[in-house]
DNA sequence: TTTTGAATTTGCAACGTTTCAAATTTATTT
DNA sequence: AAATAAATTTGAAACGTTGCAAATTCAAAA
């Protein structure tokens, strides 16, 4: 019956409460050292009993500090290239989500998630630029010469990416080691007595296309294996052109008898294709493929390879925007993982 | 060199510029018949000119409305089951976020995602409702009786549900109808002459366990056939959990010759663990599945299923928020889709 | 005591917006 | 031309916060 006071508190209830003036009660529940610590417990008592939260509008309004950290999708990101539904992704998204969830727990920070812009891909970048609606970014796709990168170091938004670039700009980043993992994969297929490898890239325009085809070469040069790479298909083609490269391959008078994938939505399909041609994993040909689920293990436990943890990436872009935000120098926000 | 100016516009320089009052442009921007057609045009194009964007925490500090939509994480949606990186999940957080994107785009709604708490399932959205801090929530893996939604109809905060309930409480929902999933499910099996089905049921704790049960027996009830449900492993449950129940089926006295799946991660493992028992897809047995991906459908031809367009829910789902901020009635914001 | 200075507290203004009552302009009627 | 009504514009207050200069309190020094 009796309404129960109804409204949140506020720096001025808790002012009446305590019989402070706001500006004192503000500044103690900041842990200012110019208000008594005697004070200062008083008011933290009052404001822990009276469940205050500190009103974002009324904070954002006067700081210009919106506590947010904006997560920019990429068109493919949610289902690799284009086929709706498609598990092939390996969680990279949710997982993306979930990690910088975890780090922003205990911050201040809400994350915000914003629509890409087919048509223009600077548009959400932009948008936060303008609108000042976040302190801090967070993109992945990155390019080689990527233009949504140089516009927030111009406009000095501090941001973190899922991969790197060849832009001669200092940035915060987190990347997994493509050429390492390629490297890595020429050598173990070599131990294994193979000698031709046909490596399936990335998206030719991301930068971590030509990490992996550095890995590659050098694992060939280190190894005398032969090889090549395919880049007609990619992660973002479709399922079935997938399974017809790998058919395709087998037909070949020089057929590979090795094979990497630098995403998991390939694995399966090319299994397919090179089985429709008479190819058999581990008889055949081996196959070396990141990121790997659990579900590839079970289903091809043949596939050697390794998991890519998208959790911790999006754990470690957190902790960099927020570093950054706070005034870490990017140079010191450059983290190479590779799990080999 | 000249610094352009440096600020965004605000209804005070728009006010200068025009020579109007700070709400005269405040109102003429939003259209307010009060004021002369003419004015409002000058405004708009002013408005235009300089490149104005309302403040969001003026606006939200003034009038309490935050152009908030938050969803509500849950454990398990990002990777079904504690197993990590798992592609099994259909990308269904992947493509729910991608669906409410979409649908929020042309709005003035920003979409925040929220992290869950493993130790207190209640504490995102009373964090929401107590701080204000979105207009309207989405949350998924509905249970029948739901204490969050029980707390945010009481505290009549505005949202949509992925599931339905059984509280007697009018929400805004949209739903699979799984009732009907799982008995056009038994007809199609029986109509290729199965006689006996095994249902690997959803997690016990969702409604659409009921409803798929339900669904179930009606159809085993409609066309004679025999049949069970296995409950003791669920899409929650591991991949090698659902392995060896495949095998267990097979070796069972009474082994079904049909098997239903709701749930992708489901498929391959279950019809691994059949395979490792001798049972072949097609010969020894028929599966139905839901929702079946690409992927599925290329390295699994025999399964017979149907996807379930999460995008699809996800616009649904934040178009109901919007219209539910907006004041429609909950009963008219109810959908239950079946794609049968 | 009174003075001085440090320690502590406080009122005011401002951030950008909307609402509302009041002021001003314009058109209509007498 | 004056009076009235209608249309249009406007200033002030408020939302909750923080920064700053000014005010107050208190203790130490003269």
């Amino acid at each position: 019956m009796a309404e129960n006071s109804e409204k949140r508190p506020t720096l001025r209830s808790l002012a009446e409460i305590t019989g402070l003036g706001i500006s004192t009660v503000s500044q103690a529940l900041r842990d200012s050292p110019d208000i008594a610590l005697e004070t200062r417990k008083r008011v933290r008592l009052a404001a822990q009993q009276a469940g205050y939260r500190p009103n974002r509008a009324g904070v954002r309004l006067r700081t210009g500090k919106s506590n947010v950290i904006t997560l920019v999708l990429n068109p493919q990101d949610g289902n690799s290239g284009g086929f709706s539904n498609q598990d092939g992704s390996s969680g990279f998204f949710a997982n993306i989500v979930y990690g910088i969830s975890d780090a922003l727990a205990n911050t201040s920070y809400h994350l915000v998630v914003t629509p890409y812009s087919l048509s223009d891909p600077m548009a959400p970048v932009r948008y936060i630029v303008e609108t000042n609606s976040a302190d801090g970014v967070i993109i992945s796709r990155t390019q080689p010469d990527d233009p949504r990168i140089r516009y927030m170091v111009e406009n000095n938004m501090p941001f973190a990416t899922h991969g790197r670039t060849n832009m001669g700009i200092e940035h915060a980043y987190f990347d997994y080691d493509n050429a390492a993992f390629a490297r890595e994969a020429v050598r173990r297929l070599s131990q294994r007595g193979r000698k031709r490898v046909a490596l399936f890239c990335p998206p030719p325009m991301l930068t971590y296309y030509l990490h992996t085809l550095q890995g590659f070469e050098r694992g060939l040069a280190e190894t005398g294996l032969t090889g090549f790479s395919v880049s007609t298909v990619s992660s973002d083609s479709g399922l079935e052109g997938l399974r017809a490269a790998g058919l395709e391959l087998a037909h070949r008078r020089d057929a590979p008898d090795a094979v990497i994938c630098t995403s998991a939505s390939m694995v399966q399909p090319l299994i397919l294709g090179l089985g429709n041609g008479n190819m058999e994993i581990g008889q055949d040909f081996d196959m070396v493929a990141k990121p790997i689920s659990n579900l590839i293990k079970l289903v091809q436990p043949k596939v050697i390879g390794i998991d890519e943890d998208f959790r911790k990436a999006g754990r470690e872009l957190a902790n960099m925007v927020v570093a950054r935000i706070e005034g870490t120098p990017p140079e010191t926000l450059q983290v190479l993982d590779s799990s080999y």
